[in-house]
DNA sequence: TGCCAGGCCCTCTTTAGGGCCTT
């Protein structure tokens, strides 16, 4: 039985939080099928308001490059199209699903519910880690850097390289067969203290 | 072009505080 498909999706944004204005300003899915990225889409978008300093400086997104790009409600309706009914998957899950979520309701449309977290994954299948940001695991696990760090299409990939990883290392440590979305949506509200016990039982 | 969060998780905890992680 081939391996569920998902859609891992990273967004760069004006700022950390929608609920003070901030909007994405570029958003970009990978859709991760076995043990390879099948499908991608990538896109700028103008947010509609300036772009900090620091966070041009963070993701080298300027208000020059979104200047022409289409519309925030443009690419959204785009990318939930692309993404269909695939189970979500982000590095922070909570940091682009309010995103998500917020984008998708100023279009009257209804947001997947299932988001699945890398990091607190991470934090479960690899606690000796120094720390568990997207880059130290891509360097620790030794997987693909896809590009500049801090643009979606590179930290997406990222993160599903990252769950690709995660996602055999939890088959392979701990003998689950089949530990697909479902699985790891549960694994990761696991106590860390009890992981080894919840995966031996195959979830 | 600055200021603003919030969920998770650990511990010197649970009547709390602070670090991590995302842009």
């Amino acid at each position: 039985m081939p391996t569920e498909p998902v859609a891992v999706i990273d967004f760069e944004t004006t700022g950390l939080n929608p609920a003070w204005g901030d909007r994405p300003t570029e958003v970009a899915i990978a859709v991760v099928q076995g043990d390879a990225i099948v499908d991608r889409y990538q896109s700028l978008m103008n947010p509609g308001r300036p772009i900090p300093h620091d966070v041009q400086q963070l993701t080298g997104i300027t208000d020059r490059m979104v200047a022409d790009a289409p519309p925030v409600a443009t690419v959204m309706r785009e990318a939930a199209r692309f993404v269909g009914g695939l189970p979500l998957v982000a590095h922070n899950a909570p940091f682009d699903r309010k995103f998500w979520e917020m984008e998708l309701a100023r279009l009257g449309e209804q947001p997947q519910p299932a988001f699945a977290c890398t990091l607190l994954l991470a934090r479960r299948v690899y606690p000796q880690a120094p720390n568990h940001r997207l880059g130290t695991l891509i360097d620790l696990l030794r997987l693909p850097r896809a590009g500049r760090a801090h643009r979606a299409m590179a930290d997406a990939e990222m993160a599903g390289h990252l769950w690709m990883r995660i996602r055999d290392d939890v088959r392979q440590r701990f003998g689950v067969r089949e530990a697909g979305h479902g699985f790891f949506m549960r694994l990761q509200k696991v106590p860390k203290a009890k992981v080894d016990r919840f995966c031996r039982d195959g979830g």
